[in-house]
DNA sequence: ACTGCAATAAACATTA
DNA sequence: GTAATGTTTATTGCAG
């Protein structure tokens, strides 16, 4: 992965109220106050209230915003069965299963106190710690139907990440580059997501979606790391907050897998019968139903570019299909290296079946095993937050 | 220093 | 004709 957040500083200066922020070491103070680490665990916990001020202004980072959503979007049981059509609804329900409009909303909108306002009206124009890729692939995630137009992309992300309302309007563009170029979005047939309107519906491609939850997990789970092993050199700016560690629940790697396994029980077969059942616009594991010649006649892309790359997306490279763009981009052109998602590969015979099922069973097994260990944490960061509730409460009086 | 990746800009084509 | 959408190319900066 490169650079994340990297904007060139030349074209930062375009983005409003990044760069100078994030030059002058001011962090970008995702989900700010109001954020489930700082106000919902920073009243309570030793070690946040150990963090001063301007350690918490300088480590309300990315991860923490990160860590925010994500269990956010865990504790509502998994996304999409909460989001309006459309990707309108936010998917993202803070820790007490209050609705909230997201990492930036709720830090705009927030009301406890927490960080000073300009910090939260700061977070607002801070950039996303995510890629455009993973914005949209969590914008497709988060929809019901796991499709989406392009412009309700633009809505999922405008509504969850305000900043890009007062972005230069080249965001969109990049979205709209990041679909077009990125392998893990497919274009579904019109006709059959959408029935009136321009453009087409964008789906996560099944065959890129590990590699896209890979690339998520990657993005943040570096600095996660480093919530279980405290840095030795000073705090730096890319330096865990470490009001994360939550009262001896700390974030670790399991943790984070977590988030990702929610991710990977949407992926599942039962989901996508769900997604592409009866009342869902797309079918996938129907060849015909994804417009996948575009990507064929392409030229190969620069060295993996917007990609994800895992080592079975060498395989997928354009070079490795020697049918036709249609069939390129079918369920069936898949790399024989990296098994495809049982649901999407027609089994040859029983066995192919069994073996499928198999591994399925065991993916399912281990989203299962990681979404009990995030229980726990919900647990605790339930009993964290009521706790700073109480707290709260105990201090108005 | 080199390479890969992501972001961004821009031009162009297509479509509603 | 216009705007939205989609595709492609080029450039830049950062990180490994």
């Amino acid at each position: 992965m490169g650079p994340i957040i990297g904007m060139s500083p030349d074209k930062k200066a375009e983005s409003p109220g990044v760069v100078a922020e994030e030059r002058a070491g001011r962090q970008a103070p995702w989900g700010g106050a109001g954020t489930l680490p700082e106000a919902q665990c920073g009243a309570s916990s030793p070690l946040a209230t150990r963090l001063d001020q301007a350690a918490a202004d300088e480590e309300l980072t990315n991860l923490n915003w990160l860590h925010e959503n994500l269990l956010q979007n865990f504790t509502l049981g998994g996304p999409g069965g909460e989001a309006a059509p459309g990707g309108g609804g936010s998917p993202l329900f803070d820790i007490e299963g209050e609705p909230a409009l997201g990492p930036l909303a709720s830090a705009s909108s927030s009301s406890s106190g927490g960080a000073g306002q300009s910090g939260e009206r700061d977070s607002v124009k801070s950039k996303p710690p995510f890629s455009f890729s993973l914005l949209i692939y969590m914008a497709i995630e988060q929809s019901p139907s796991k499709s989406l137009p392009v412009k309700d992309i633009y809505g999922w992300i405008l509504e969850h990440f305000p900043y890009f309302s007062s972005a230069p309007t080249g965001w969109k563009n990049s979205v709209r580059h990041n679909l077009s170029l990125n392998k893990c979005f497919r274009k579904v047939e019109k006709n059959l997501g959408k029935v009136n309107g321009k453009g087409s519906l964008w789906c996560v491609d099944p065959e890129y979606r590990p590699n896209l939850i890979q690339a998520l997990k990657k993005q943040h789970f570096p600095t996660a790391h480093a919530f279980c092993t405290p840095p030795a050199s000073p705090p730096s700016a890319s330096s865990p907050p470490r009001h994360l560690l939550l009262q001896g629940c700390s974030l670790k790697e399991s943790d984070i897998d977590a988030a990702t396994a929610m991710m990977l029980l949407n992926s599942a077969p039962g989901h996508h019968a769900d997604r592409c059942g009866p009342d869902s616009p797309l079918d996938l594991s129907r060849p015909d139903s994804v417009l996948g010649g575009r990507r064929a006649h392409r030229q190969p892309r620069r060295a993996g570019s917007e990609g994800f790359h895992s080592d079975e997306d060498s395989d997928a490279e354009p070079d490795t299909y020697p049918e036709s763009p249609e069939q390129r981009r079918g369920p069936h052109g898949r790399p024989s290296s990296s098994p495809p998602p049982p649901s999407l590969k027609a089994p040859a015979n029983k066995r192919a079946r069994r073996e499928a099922k198999a591994e399925l069973d065991e993916e399912l097994k281990e989203a299962a095993g990681s979404l009990l260990h995030l229980a726990g944490i919900r647990t605790c960061l339930e009993a964290t937050s009521k706790h700073a509730a109480r707290s709260k409460k105990l201090g108005r009086k």
